[in-house]
DNA sequence: CTAATCACCTGAAGGC
DNA sequence: TGCCTTCAGGTGATTA
């Protein structure tokens, strides 16, 4: 469910909630949603900080980081007290506060790692797609040595992170390109349109606190407003606002991929 | 290297 | 109402 725009909503959230706060227990209902990987559980540890890169969340305790990727249906609450709702709960950090900060995950894809070195955690992980230092001039040429279609590159989150299926189809129809289109065909004007509509799209939709199609809720439970401002995404069958042609849906690189075949006509 | 398929899971929606 | 199939915002492994 959430790309860059929804986990960054989150980061937020937490960041205004959760630093300070003093663990006193963990407890884990499915196993495999939490990956320790040998360290002790950081129970008695404080919440320092936190932070996002890519669709990643990162929550620095004492020694050791919590490293969170909520993957389709993850879903971070913090609560006042012990938790009501147990429903798909996989992960329940107490604080000595009384609070608490909940992992829901119906489909339990989620996954909480435990890492004392993020920089090694993320040792494969691209550029963050919205990154200040990531500049129009490094995106051409992260392209120009890559061949095959550009949605599947988008999706790549070893070249770009942040980017997922509702967000690649609606940079690709900002910028006018259609998503099957091959990325050695890409002129160095599409290649910058492309980059200037990757970051407006996801500052947009940052604006609007994310996409809420489901399951996305802000660690408040507000769910997100851009789902009303979606030029392509979910829009099969309706009419383009642009040049008014009948958006089509079909799959690119296994994915259902939402476009305008009015704007975005296939040069190949 | 790129592409396609499966696997991991559950729930919602559509067809009959 | 119920059963069956398909699909879903993600990603890593495996196999052509």
């Amino acid at each position: 469910m959430p790309e860059l725009p929804e986990v960054e909503v989150i980061v937020r959230e937490l960041r205004e909630k959760i630093p300070g706060e003093e663990l006193s227990d963990i407890q884990i209902y499915w196993k495999k949603t939490f990956v320790s990987d040998g360290y002790p559980l950081p129970v008695f540890n404080t919440i320092h900080a936190v932070n996002r890169r890519g669709k990643f969340i990162i929550i620095r305790l004492n020694q050791l980081f919590l490293i969170i990727h909520l993957r389709m249906t993850g879903k971070l609450i913090v609560s006042d007290t012990v938790p009501v709702d147990r429903k798909h709960l996989q992960v329940q950090f107490l604080f000595k506060s009384g609070k608490a900060l909940l992992f829901y995950d119906p489909r339990k894809f989620g996954r909480i790692y435990l890492t004392p070195d993020p920089e090694e955690f993320f040792s494969n992980l691209g550029v963050d797609a919205i990154d200040p230092q990531f500049s129009k001039h490094d995106f051409t040429r992260m392209l120009s040595r890559k061949k095959g279609s550009i949605k599947p590159f988008l999706l790549d989150q070893h070249h770009l992170a942040g980017l997922g299926n509702i967000y690649v189809d609606e940079s690709l129809f900002r910028a006018r390109i259609h998503p099957e289109t091959s990325i050695r065909a890409l002129s160095v004007h599409e290649s910058s349109q492309l980059y200037q509509a990757i970051r407006k799209t996801l500052n947009g939709a940052i604006a609007h606190m994310g996409t809420t199609l489901a399951d996305y809720r802000t660690p408040d439970g507000n769910s997100g407003r851009h789902q009303n401002f979606l030029k392509v995404y979910d829009r099969e069958h309706e009419t383009c606002f642009r040049c008014k042609s009948v958006i089509v849906k079909k799959r690119v690189g296994g994915r259902g991929t939402h476009f305008c075949p009015g704007c975005q006509p296939l040069k190949k």
